[in-house]
Parts: C-alpha cells; structure tokens; sequence
DNA sequence: AATAATAATGATAATTGTTATCATGATAGC
DNA sequence: GCTATCATGATAACAATTATCATTATTATT
C-alpha cells in the first residue's frame, strides 16, 4: 500500500491524535518531492504551508511519525538525519542521489538466505537489517 | 588483510603523520574489543592508556583514521555514533548485537546481482551500498 | 644525544542539533 | 458554542561536534 499525506493524517486521527495545521504542514513538506529531507529542511517547506512554526513542532512531529512508523529515516555516507515518508508501508529500501538527493524505493532485498547464512556461521539471532544504495540518478548522471 | 593497532601505527607513519601516545591511546581502545565504541567510549577506554587525553583528540583522531579509511562508522537504528577498528580492509559487513554491541564482520554480500538489476530498472549509477545486520549474539540470546 | 622544524595537543569557547519545561492557544467531542 | 484535553511555541537546557590558538611533543637531522 502506498502512503500519502492524506492516509497518514487518516491514521493520525484514527490513532486519537489531533489535526493540526502544523501537522498537515509537516505531511506536505514531506510529500512534496521525493528527495530526503532534513528536519530543518522539513521546516523551511512547513513554514510555507503554516508560517511560523516552530522547529521543534517539526521534530515533535517526526517523532510522532516515527513511534507510528509512517517515515523513513535515512542513513547516509554523509549524515543520518534525513527523513522521507514511508511510501511503501511494507519492508523496503532505498536507492538515494548523492548529488540531488532524491530517492527511489524498491522491494525485494532477497536477503533472507543471507540473513539465514549469518545465522548458521554466527549464530546471531537476526531480526533486521539496513540496506540502502548510493548512486547517481539518471538526471544527475548527465549533469 | 587483517588490521591491528601496530599496522595501523604503522601506515600513519608512512602517510607521514606523527606517533603520538593520544593515537596510539585510541587505537589501543579501539583494538580492546569486538564491540563497536562511541567517540566517548573510546575516550574513556583511551584515557587508561593516555591519561588526561581530550576528547577533542579522540575526535580528530577519529577524523584522521576516517579519511584513510582505516575505521568503519557504524549505522544503528539507535544512533549512528558508533566507530570499529577497520578489520578486514577489504569490501564487508557487520552483523551487531543489539544487546551487547559486538560486532562481528562478514564478506561476501553478493548485492552486486542487485545493482546491476537496480540500474536497470532506476537508471541510477550506483557506487555504494550500506549494510548492517541487527540481532542478538549467541551470549545474549541465552541471557 | 641535542636541535630545529613541524605537527599535534588541550583549554576555551563557539556552533550545531536536539530535547525539556510550561504557560498559552487550538482542536475535537459534546 | 463550550469545555476538557492536547499541541504549540518561547525559552532555555542539553548533547555532540568543531574552531581557534598558544603550548608541547615528535621526527628527521645534526
């Protein structure tokens, strides 16, 4: 299933949550291109949506996300504090622009056997795993 | 090839950089163990070695073993602060407890098969990927 | 072993990113 | 519309990291 800014608000208030102008402004913010955001990059786009919010409201809300999970945190080379919203609600990942930024999702790691190799050699209990690619997008190739 | 604290003394001598006891500290504290150590850990463990030494000498030496590629950042859900000596130099990965935060490395990821199929249905270059495994160790899964 | 040139360290403080507190204001159910 | 409750924002605290610069230590050379 696909998650927009719409559907997550659905969620928000079906989780007893209140709708709030701020929080719709964060939904937009993060649904308005498909590049990975930081939380003061979140801000800058909200405050066009709801002028005067505060950053901390934008932090508050990615929390809130987050402990629902509803957005992506990416990890990148550079940093770690990007965040996306969860296009895919099922397990997925990333292949992010190095120069512009933008992210594609995609399915299907295929690493469960990996995962089961690991288990037999290390005799780790695993229960997750991070996985995202670096790379140039097709417009930032030819750039 | 494996890295320890002598060889990584010595290519910082050849790369022309000076031995000091603070280095030589925090090579010390990251060679201590099979967990992977935050900047603070790693200052603690250090000052055994190199009483009094800063953390800010931590953190540029940290900087320093970064950039010639001799330690691996670790990316954790919980954070991303975690630093391991680089044991294998070539291409690997980390399996991590979650309990414990032993690290054990492991090669062969085989995600190749996977860029060449991400490429082509994204149109990315790809030139990177980032991969950690999470579970528990076999000590902690008794525990 | 002593010296000189150079690089590294640490004290201090600035910067950046994130979180806590709490009075004020807004939301949703009535 | 009214009210209880939750969310917001101002302020400030906190945490992590980095900059500056005088002092000190290391290495190559005598």
């Amino acid at each position: 299933m696909k998650l927009t800014a719409n559907r997550i608000a659905g969620i928000l208030r079906q989780e007893g949550y209140k709708l709030t102008p701020q929080r719709h402004a964060v939904l937009k913010a993060l649904a308005s291109g498909s590049d990975y955001l930081t939380p003061e990059a979140i801000h800058e786009k909200a405050c066009i949506h709801s002028p005067g919010i505060g950053l901390i409201t934008v932090y508050r809300t990615l929390g809130l996300l987050s402990d629902l999970n509803l957005v992506c945190r990416l990890h990148a080379p550079d940093g770690c504090r990007g965040y996306l919203m969860r296009r895919p609600t099922e397990h997925h990942h990333h292949v992010v622009c190095s120069s512009c930024s933008k992210v594609v999702d995609f399915k299907g790691c295929g690493l469960s056997d990996l995962e089961q190799k690991l288990l037999d050699e290390t005799g780790f209990d695993i229960n997750g795993h991070l996985l995202e690619f670096y790379g140039l997008c097709p417009e930032c190739r030819v750039a």
